[in-house]
DNA sequence: TCTATTTGACCTAC
DNA sequence: GTAGGTCAAATAGA
């Protein structure tokens, strides 16, 4: 697939934001139509496929959702504020001079790194308990980050106030969400997860991340072919490697796969990644609870 | 058995 | 004293 620019005006610092946001929304509603025709042709061509068929439809529909989620909240004329906008701090100021940064989203995951969650607290005046979140080398590679996700609404989709303190030092390159608008056919695009790697990421594996970045591209090029109107891989019984078929339990780092950016596994919103949402490719979008929010509370 | 999450206890800032 | 943030033992799942 060819790389195209994102939008027409970008680049341009002249743009006001009213037009800005004009485009955005007129880019969603093309990347919404365009989804549409592609079910319709993908559906067509697959019929009676079996599970290709059903594999390419929950994709699609989630893609589909994703976009709807995304034009509802920019039409919406009392939507919520943009994702960096810096929140009232919620916490008492310590008065130290740790970097923080606060933003808002729906997907608190989706933000290109992985974290584990070290604690889970109530936190007074709010609805739901502040989760909090380290990165995985915190102790591999001393990185000091840590984050916290307190869920500030329950609407859809729910929003979340994000705050990361201190700086990632474990060099460890962030995935780039945005890449995702390229296509299935990017070969830098983890369907997996819903997320993109950068060229690099692969010297970055471990024994463990190799494994499953191979889990990741046969899931990758299932899917090419399903789109394609072939079997997947494996799918005739010949193949050493079959489809997923359910996720292998839990995968904390390794989280299974977010298709339309919903929270956990990982994370996909428009600017950010992780923990906990396992896509299972045979039938269900499922979540784990790490945000304190119950499973059945969940927009999907 | 290993790894990640949960949760009560503890520490510290206000 | 209260509340936010972190630790670490217990627990659960693969």
């Amino acid at each position: 697939m060819q790389t195209q620019p994102r939008f027409a005006v970008s680049g341009s610092s002249s743009v006001s934001a009213d037009e800005r946001e004009a485009v955005v929304i007129r880019e969603l509603a093309r990347g919404h139509e365009l989804t549409e025709q592609l079910r319709a042709e993908a559906l067509s061509a697959l019929r009676g496929q079996g599970q290709a068929e059903a594999t390419a439809a929950l994709i699609l529909q989630e893609m589909s959702r994703a976009f709807t989620v995304c034009l509802s909240i920019m039409s919406s004329p009392d939507r919520a504020p943009p994702p960096e906008m810096p929140e009232p701090s919620a916490g008492r100021n310590r008065g130290d001079s740790i970097p923080r940064k606060e933003k808002l989203t729906s997907s608190p995951h989706f933000d290109g790194h992985q974290w584990r969650k070290y604690g889970q607290k109530r936190i007074t005046n709010t609805n739901f308990p502040r989760c909090y979140y380290k990165c995985i080398y915190h102790r591999e590679r001393n990185c000091p980050v840590t984050k916290q996700v307190q869920q500030r609404s329950n609407g859809d989709p729910p929003m979340y106030a994000v705050t990361y303190v201190n700086e990632h030092t474990c060099d460890t390159p962030a995935w780039e969400p945005e890449a995702v608008v390229y296509g299935a056919t990017n070969p830098l695009l983890d369907l997996s997860s819903g997320l993109t790697r950068q060229p690099d990421a692969r010297a970055l594996l471990d024994e463990r991340g190799i494994k499953e970045e191979h889990e990741r591209q046969v899931l990758v090029s299932s899917l090419a072919c399903v789109l394609g109107g072939q079997s997947p891989p494996g799918s005739s019984g010949g193949g050493d490697v079959a489809l997923v078929q359910e996720p292998q339990g839990r995968t904390r780092d390794a989280p299974a796969v977010s298709v339309a950016g919903a929270p956990e596994l990982p994370p996909l919103d428009a600017d950010d990644g992780l923990d906990v949402m396992d896509y299972d490719v045979t039938g269900a979008l499922c979540f784990g609870d790490s945000y304190g929010l119950p499973v059945h509370d969940l927009p999907f």
